[in-house]
DNA sequence: ATAATAGTGTCTATAAGACAATATGCA
DNA sequence: TGCATATTGTCTTATAGACACTATTAT
């Protein structure tokens, strides 16, 4: 019920049963933050986007974009989309293709080695974005491959690291984290299927840019395993970042929100692929096809074609944008998942 | 990234690019509470548990069990599970039968008219439970049915009676109020469907207890419109009770959590008025006796069976227990959502 | 005895998955 | 030309819903 209880004892009214004196003061003041996992396709590749600490604790490790709210003067959703903004430095007109909920809020004691901090999580699907610079305040900022992430339970950097009583972070860390990020020609552009452990380290020799786009979805069985899955995030934003992928992998399967990591106008093929990323396994191309356009306002046809076929021959793919339906029924379910979560 | 940032202008650190300077003070304090959904079932109607305000705002009127966080003492779960035990007067034991999971937070700026308060809502399925009394602060509390409550957009109390500038509350509303929920007799043993408005007059004739429990689960047109859905909620809590009934229509369908309602043990037919409760609609019952055998891990058979058949003749039903799924697969769908939501 | 009710059987419609076939267009 | 690939077709299996039927028991 609110605000409606002192922090200690107060005094009761005349029957007892309520408490009238109140003063704003006497309440625990508590930091409320929102932090963003922003999920974004590279290369075919799903990519979150993180921000360097520049001071501690956790300073020099990455983390969710994140901020403030700005107490009384906008509401949760507000903020998020403020700070996304702000992070990203991209405009209204941007932002508009971009899907944001609330993910969950946070607040374990300690989180914070500083003082108490409830953070409320935001999940944002982007098209993909110009490069990511810092926002308003010139953090660095990077798309960072989601199969480079540990997100496991308990891998969260050690309290003594946050209370940055050592070192800021060990050199070998730092080191890591730098060589992971700092450049722009990441992942190769076969595609990385997240699950499980599919991170594969990327080749130096792949160029930036790279002609053809995403499109390509050929099963990979997991081939090589980690120097992946090495990065370790501030706070608990391991832990917000392994749920909102949850998030976003069941959303898939009830919205057509897969759409919204895609561009005004994308094929069927584009849009298995945000699926494979996502969900970390390939889809029969020829059921997926047929699936997608039975379901009633999933996507609806433009007329045109896309300008050229497949990478290596093929007729060129029809062009769809998204439907008006807000719910996909019937549901585009996961593979598999009678072996799953039992 | 949580609170790397200050709330205004902060010195630079030496490059200009993070900010180094910390203080906590320096950040706007906003108040975070906890409010919790506790949703039962009486006599085979889904209800919701309110206490009565005792101070302003919205004195008088009903609103959500809930308090402040312990800033710094206790996780966001921990504060929501001994807020539930503190309004409930419940032991651990009974506890530990309840379902609670977070549903989102609220922090619309003026949801609170005296300060920004950030609260993080619940929910909590609980089994039918003795009745509620006041808890630690002696606070009045009641299970309302939720069809009495007004649950629709832009009807939470008005703004002026927030204020408390005019009265505590018009007259006739504290009437209602009162007279609808002070009572424990409440809802008839006909089952009530929660949507479409099928909240009916309580007849006055209907006695307390009233032997026979839940169990009876025919179908019953919405036949009496209104005097349900008059009572009010108090700041936004009608919004995070819709939320709420959202949350707890779509979590029957992927999860077992239905047994959450009930006993150690029931029978598929009670299982099934937790369903037709909670979803309003009545379901077949042939056919969902077999889809709850069907779906592994939902159920498993106590060997016993009930000490009475129905309550106007027919075999005694065989008890089952909860299974140890934590996700149904298949799920089970709600009947109609193609004509629904798209 | 009668009627209500728990549980099962059967049939149909829909949807998902495996696989094949066709046609298109890049190299 | 040759091969990759977008799209469609076919078949099988799983699932959901409508309906009928049997057996049991409260009144």
């Amino acid at each position: 019920m609110d605000a409606q209880r002192g922090s200690g004892t107060a005094a009761g009214d005349g029957d007892g049963e309520f408490l009238a004196a109140y003063d704003p003061r006497d309440f625990p003041a508590i930091a409320v933050t929102v932090d963003i996992v922003v999920l974004t396709l590279r290369q075919g590749a799903l990519h979150v986007l993180l921000v360097e600490r520049g001071a501690r604790p956790f300073k020099g490790a990455w983390a969710l974009p994140g901020g403030f709210v700005r107490a009384g003067r906008e509401s949760l959703d507000e903020a998020a989309a403020r700070e996304l903004a702000e992070e990203t430095g991209l405009d209204a007109t941007h932002l508009e293709r971009v899907h944001l909920e609330q993910l969950g809020s946070y607040g374990d004691p300690g989180r914070d080695p500083r003082m108490p901090v409830v953070t409320v999580a935001y999940l944002a699907f982007a098209p993909d974005l110009p490069e990511a610079r810092g926002g308003s305040d010139a953090s660095a900022a990077a798309w960072v491959p989601v199969g480079d992430l540990r997100l496991g339970a308990g891998e969260e950097l050690s309290k003594d690291l946050a209370e940055g009583l050592s070192a800021d972070l060990p050199a070998d860390l730092s080191a890591e984290l730098s060589a992971d990020v700092s450049t722009d020609f990441a992942t190769s552009d076969t595609p990385a299927f997240t699950e499980p452990d599919a991170a594969r380290p990327r080749p130096p020799e792949q160029g930036p840019g790279h002609g053809t786009n995403g499109g390509d979805s050929v099963p990979r069985p997991a081939d090589t395993q980690p120097p992946g899955r090495s990065l370790l995030l501030a706070f608990d934003h391991a832990r917000i970042v392994a749920d909102g992928l949850d998030r976003a992998r069941a959303k898939l399967e009830y919205t057509p929100l897969a759409t919204a990591f895609l561009g005004e106008e994308f094929t069927i093929v584009e849009l298995r692929g945000v699926y494979e990323a996502i969900w970390g396994s390939p889809l029969h191309a020829g059921n997926f096809h047929r699936k997608v356009l039975s379901v009633p306002g999933f996507v609806e046809s433009t007329g045109a074609t896309a300008a050229r076929g497949g990478a290596r021959g093929g007729p060129r793919a029809r062009l769809y944008r998204a439907g008006d339906a807000r719910l996909l029924h019937p549901a585009l379910l996961r593979p598999d998942r009678e072996a799953g979560v039992r």
